[in-house]
RNA sequence: GGCCCCUUGGUCAAGCGGUUAAGACACCGCCCUUUCACGGCGGUAACAGGGGUUCGAGUCCCCUAGGGGUCACCA
């Protein structure tokens, strides 16, 4: 049975490589008919984040991620669903506890008292000397004795795992290979802090243990830890789990995804008017390829055609172009009534509409993203495209000039604006005969009569339908418009 | 700096010893469209470098270079 889990930290939103690392967890699981858990890593109090958990789980509720084990909302009400809980480390503090006297018992494991303030130093010395900042094994030595006084004594200490000299650490990674480190790189990590609670690295053994986790995917930058990790496996006597380590998802520089260089969390981009779907089918897309030669997948497709080893090994550049591309590959696919939808709060921003429009004339609203929707990446875009039409704004430029002075355009306006008045429905179908009726009558044609138009109803050469936008301005704005043209 | 990982066009990537080295995004051109976009067609553009192994190497091995990750009582 396989059994993979997405273990966050819940520090605030959502980034988009975690995002990343949950979809594959969940796909290969999905894949091999087993089980994807999730399980919550709040070892570190200081770096918590009040609601961050409620909102992960939305998060990847809408993404259409969804865990078999883990907490989950059961309407307001948070539970935990599956066997093998809890599944917030903060609340299995006994299970850390009983573990880690065995491995004090059993020698793998000491306590140590040195102070933050003598660590740091030691640090600093080794980096001044050009050496690898690590502990120097001070407490290594102490007697069961001395460690229960000073205990008894009131005094803080840690629990370090005693890394065994020049042992050479093996494990299989999934995408990489047989990888091998030789302990004497490795720290004695710190597996139990001084507040009682355990560090990353024993939490995430004993947890994924106990779980019965087979596949532990995650990012590449726990590759170099993880040689910790294959440690505790083999000093508590236990089968370890295959490694996936998954490249990283890099910036247009190479380096890591972060914050400074534009959105990374996923909130963001689901804010932005990006689809959920969109979103997944692109990010699936980057660190792995299918064995098919296309581009849009649905979760379903995904899960039928993931393998885990087709995984890349190298990191992936997001490239939001491509991205933006995917996500109007989807849009383009909504009907128009659910494309209105999700366009509204975006249409609503504007000002240019309101909520009463909702109800009252919704047909209004799918008409205006009727007109747009081909010109959109994302729900967002709306905005300015909107505001292109409704605030008049008159382009300077030399073809602008050039197409209002036409000897033709004040023939073309005065015809419009009486041709305009008389029309009941000022629909862009009866738009477009009318502007043929002009080109009949008085014998302007071609981008003679459309241009100047465009330009005296929208201020621009460029945008979408001029048909649907008069339309959208209505009779009274375009003959407005069209009236207080003069040359 | 030590250790680890990585290296095919600008980006995502296929390729798994013999190919004219796919495809997608972006870009450019043409067509369609009385604009723009969508769509269609076409184009520019890549195996980091050097040694091996082999009849033959993007594919296997080594070295160099470059990039990244990591070295916390953070995950």
């Amino acid at each position: 049975m396989t059994r993979v889990r997405f273990a966050p930290s819940p520090t605030g939103y959502v980034h988009i490589g975690s995002l990343r690392t949950a979809l594959y967890n969940y796909l290969f699981a999905k894949k091999n008919n087993g089980s994807y858990i999730l399980r919550i890593e709040d070892t570190d109090q200081k770096r918590l984040i009040e609601d961050s958990m409620v909102n992960l789980i939305k998060c990847l509720e809408t993404t259409g991620i969804v865990h078999d084990e883990g907490p989950t909302f059961e309407g307001e009400k948070l539970i935990q669903k599956g066997e093998y809980g809890p599944y917030i480390q903060s609340e299995r503090l006994d299970i850390y506890k009983d573990h880690i006297q065995r491995l004090i018992d059993e020698g793998h494991a000491y306590h140590c008292f040195c102070s933050r303030e003598r660590l740091e130093e030691l640090r600093e010395e080794q980096r001044k000397a050009n050496q690898t900042p690590k502990y120097d094994g001070h407490c290594r030595t102490l007697t069961s004795e001395q460690v229960k006084e000073r205990i008894a004594n009131g005094e803080d200490y840690v629990i370090r795992l005693k890394m065994p000299e020049n042992h050479n650490i093996s494990f299989y990674d999934e995408v990489r290979g047989e990888i091998c480190i030789n302990s004497d790189e490795v720290d004695d990590q710190v597996l139990v802090k001084s507040d009682g609670f355990p560090t990353y690295h024993f939490a995430v053994v004993i947890d994924d243990h106990l779980m019965k986790i087979t596949h532990v995917i995650r990012g590449e930058e726990w590759l170099p830890s993880t040689p910790k990790h294959v440690l505790l496996y083999e000093a508590f006597g236990w089968e370890k789990p295959v490694y996936v380590h998954l490249p990283n998802i890099l910036n247009p520089d190479k380096k890591k995804l972060s914050k400074r260089q534009g959105d990374v969390a996923v909130e963001d981009f689901l804010a932005k008017g990006y689809l959920p779907e969109a979103l997944i089918n692109y990010i699936a897309l980057l660190g792995w390829s299918p064995d098919v030669n296309e581009e849009i997948f649905s979760m379903e497709e995904l899960v039928e055609h993931f393998d885990i080893k087709r995984v890349n090994k190298s990191g992936a550049v997001f490239d939001v172009n491509k991205l933006n591309w995917m996500n109007g590959e989807y849009i383009r696919k909504m009907t128009l009534e659910d494309a209105t939808k999700s366009a509204l709060p975006f249409m609503l921003e504007t000002g240019y509409v309101t909520k009463a429009d909702e109800i009252e004339r919704f047909e209004y609203l799918v008409r205006i993203v009727d007109t747009f929707i081909e010109k959109m990446d994302k729900f967002s875009d709306i905005k300015d495209e909107m505001k292109s039409i409704f605030e008049y704004n008159l382009e300077n430029s030399e073809e602008v000039t050039e197409m209002l002075n036409l000897d033709s355009t004040p023939v073309l306006a005065k015809a419009a604006v009486e041709k305009m008045s008389e029309l009941e429905d000022f629909s862009p179908e009866n738009l477009k005969s009318l502007f043929k009726e002009i080109q009949k009558e008085y014998g302007i044609k071609g981008k003679n009569l459309f241009m100047p138009a465009r330009i005296i109803a929208t201020g621009s050469m460029h945008g979408s339908d001029l048909m649907k936008i008069m339309s959208i301005l209505g009779k009274d704005e375009t003959i407005k418009r069209f009236s207080s043209y003069n040359r």
